[in-house]
DNA sequence: CCTCTAAATTCCACTATGCGGAATTTTGTT
DNA sequence: AACAAAATTCCGCATAGTGGAATTTAGAGG
């Protein structure tokens, strides 16, 4: 992402576009048109044609009708679990943040770094509870969300530059206040193991949320766990006494599973 | 794949390659080379090096460690993740599927087609049962499984006379064999519901296995859901009596659940 | 520490590939 | 039928991508 890479000789820029035409998809998208994808991705529409009929062509995208929008298609399925397959902690996590749902009754995530948002990979929903607010493929801001302060907590210092650099100009994320939220985060890291970020920062005042850095063997960044809920379901002290510990618990579980040493979350202080 | 596409004025060939870069990926893998990925593509060393470059500056591909092998990374999650809750017949079939694993012992699959073969995207395990055969990321071939009989048996006419263009050459799939096949798997789809191949027939002798096809909304092709076993634990006889049907209301739960007319999984016959 | 080998990367001249603004066609809407 | 909106196609140009060969890099083994 840095503009460097983008103008690398070695950096394939069909290839690039055609991914991100494919990343413009969300879930709550009933199909999307090349006009619309055009304007998500602000490549050209001539362009946007050319590269959903390769997509469509390799059934990376499909038309469910005739000149029906364009929807994800089962190439992609199957290329997104075989990643799922490959990185092993994400199977391996599914029972155990289910359990963690429904225990805490909190709705529990799987985030991962994308430029520079926090997407949401996975949820769980604690069952027999209406919880319905954060869905797959929703993006949270790095600055004033629980999960984008652990992960900037737990990135390395090159990480964290190279972050903030990509970042620049993105709602309100400056170097110092980068800084600022990241020694917090590290802070808070060492001392209880999870983030609750200040209800001060937050995106949203209808969110609380505790956040967990996981460094999984199979990815170069690390990932961040999350359980969240509305204000009234789960408070500053709950979180801190009762839904924090619980999901560090559960991520040092899911290390031990993978039988990796549980002081990974924390890096290069 | 009609090599009539590849040389399509609209078809972007670099965008073509990299995704079969990320699409020789296994689960099986311990990351690949650049060496291995020329290999499994057919692509020069040179521009699989360009292409990996690119797919890892974009987070698609990682390495572990600087030097290291590449593995799927963090943006081939989100992109996977994306589409699964996009096409939303897969998290609603995951319960029903567990259950289905549990209560018939079986190994259960979802397997989408790729090229000429059966892909399996998903896999749910009995629990408690060893079962460890068949695994996310395995192909099946399309004559000689129940899997890819039922997709046979499923597909339009003009559908099927692409599949066999497309397939040409491949394992024994003549146009004559595959239309014995597909007459077959027809019969038994509209006569029981769900289709088990001729053990004859069987690419290997030792997986038993009934298939359903499901027609989703969400994708102009039939998506087929599998159980399957070692044959002394999946006689004939139970494959008829009481797993195929057991299949059958499964699917037809989840065409309930999709709120899809029943009669989906026979059409244009 | 210094080969040696296999793999990865870079080089470079060529040309097919992808580009994108504009024109054309298709779709479906009133 | 007439219109508007979207999708596709056209086409000459610039260049992005190509791939064989040369170079560099990284481990393995002495």
């Amino acid at each position: 992402m840095p503009d460097q890479i983008k103008t690398d000789r070695r950096f394939a820029t069909t290839l690039g576009r055609g991914l991100s035409v494919l990343r413009a998809f969300r879930p709550s998208d009933d199909g999307l048109g090349n006009a619309e994808i055009s304007a998500r991705t602000g490549l050209p529409k001539s362009t946007v044609s050319r590269l959903t009929f390769t997509l469509q062509s390799l059934g990376y995208l499909n038309h469910a009708r005739r000149h029906d929008k364009y929807r994800p298609g089962p190439a992609l399925l199957a290329l997104g679990n075989m990643a799922s397959a490959s990185i092993s902690f994400v199977e391996l996590s599914a029972p155990l943040m289910q359990r963690l749902a429904d225990e805490t009754r909190t709705l529990s995530l799987l985030l991962v770094r994308d430029h520079s948002k926090m997407l949401i990979v996975k949820t769980w929903r604690p069952r027999n509870v209406a919880s319905l607010w954060l869905e797959v493929g929703h993006r949270l801001p790095f600055y004033g969300s629980s999960s984008g302060h652990a992960l900037l907590g737990s990135l390395s210092a090159e990480g964290f530059d190279q972050t903030v650099e990509d970042a620049d100009g993105d709602r309100g994320l400056t170097a110092e206040r980068g800084q600022k939220v990241r020694r917090d985060a590290q802070n808070q890291l060492v001392t209880q193991g999870f983030v609750v970020s200040d209800p001060e920062d937050y995106f949203s005042p209808n969110i609380h949320a505790v956040a967990v850095p996981f460094h999984s063997r199979d990815l170069c960044e690390p990932v961040i766990f999350t359980c969240g809920a509305m204000p009234d379901g789960l408070s500053l002290k709950r979180m801190h006494a009762d839904v924090g510990p619980k999901l560090c618990a559960t991520v040092q579980e899911l290390e031990r599973l993978m039988g990796q040493g549980p002081s990974s979350a924390v890096r290069e202080l």
